[in-house]
DNA sequence: CTTGACATTCCCATGATGGGAAGCTTGAAA
DNA sequence: TTTCAAGCTTCCCATCATGGGAATGTCAAG
């Protein structure tokens, strides 16, 4: 009954590419104490078994839908939890979900910004620019200068 | 003659209040070459002329509008040279709203896959949730939980 | 002179990631 | 068996923009 698809455990570099993390970032998260030290060889390399590689795919598949690290380590402590109420995950998700939407937000008005001043710079050989002028003096505010100083 | 509210040229507390770059990051942007080095007191004190100050407030106004510094390196050259052609600003402006397209993008998709999978989890006290049962084992692919293994 | 608010430099931390060096281990080919 | 490449180990450094804090020096007002 030797199946030999059943190839764990592994090294770091067979759980990195069965996993999606980098080697580099495994040994990160083992440090800070995002994913518990894993066993070692006599000769000190480290060694994963299937489970230690699913929790590493749920740690990327966390990240690759924004969550840090802080909030991972709250979604594997619920994610081991097997009695945890779903509402705290939807909590933390729900949560994450407003930091995104404030971080879309404010990128997007970035952009709506740049987008206006853009439009009104003709963008051609000439040298006048209504971005610089606008990143010169202030949006908006069109002061009129005080004549003590030309700005230099 | 004397107005009094010409309290030019200013020490770098004042600087930074009048520009809203704060004291610290003054000094860090002068040291990464991003401002020039300012004057000295015999003492050693930094001294900003008005146009410093005006100067950092382009910066400022640049990294509200979510420039990167290396990107108001280049506008603040542009800036100073009063004949470049405005489609070079233009051209550095569209890049960055381009960028800013990307990462808008990329959290609007996630927050999408977040809406989704909160739209799954009843949020009570039960413990099954398909967001964590998703980040487990694999967006979309609900491959049937081979029993060798009940995860650990 | 003392005192308090400022200034200086220097080092450290964040958060997530990567690069690279120096050295040890492993397994397979010569 | 020797050797060689690939893979592992730890350690340090870099990114990017920002801040905290320590130790020390300066300045102006009391």
């Amino acid at each position: 009954m030797e199946q030999p698809a059943n190839r764990y455990p592994v090294n770091i570099g067979a759980a990195a590419s069965a996993s999606g993390v980098s080697a580099k970032m495994i040994r990160h998260y083992e440090e800070i104490g995002l994913i518990p030290s894993p066993g070692r060889t006599h000769s000190g390399y480290r060694v994963y078994a299937e489970a230690d590689v699913h929790m590493l795919r749920f740690v990327r598949r966390a990240r690759n839908l924004g969550f840090s690290v802080r909030q991972i380590e709250a979604l594997l402590s619920l994610w081991r939890d097997r009695r945890r109420a779903s509402s705290k995950v939807k909590a933390l998700a729900l949560a994450h979900m407003a930091e995104l939407d404030a971080r879309i937000l404010e990128m997007t008005e970035m952009r709506r910004s740049l987008e206006h001043l853009a439009g009104q710079c003709h963008g051609d050989e000439r040298p006048d620019c209504p971005i610089l002028e606008d990143l010169a003096r202030g949006p908006g505010a069109t002061r009129p200068s005080r004549g003590t100083n030309g700005h230099a």
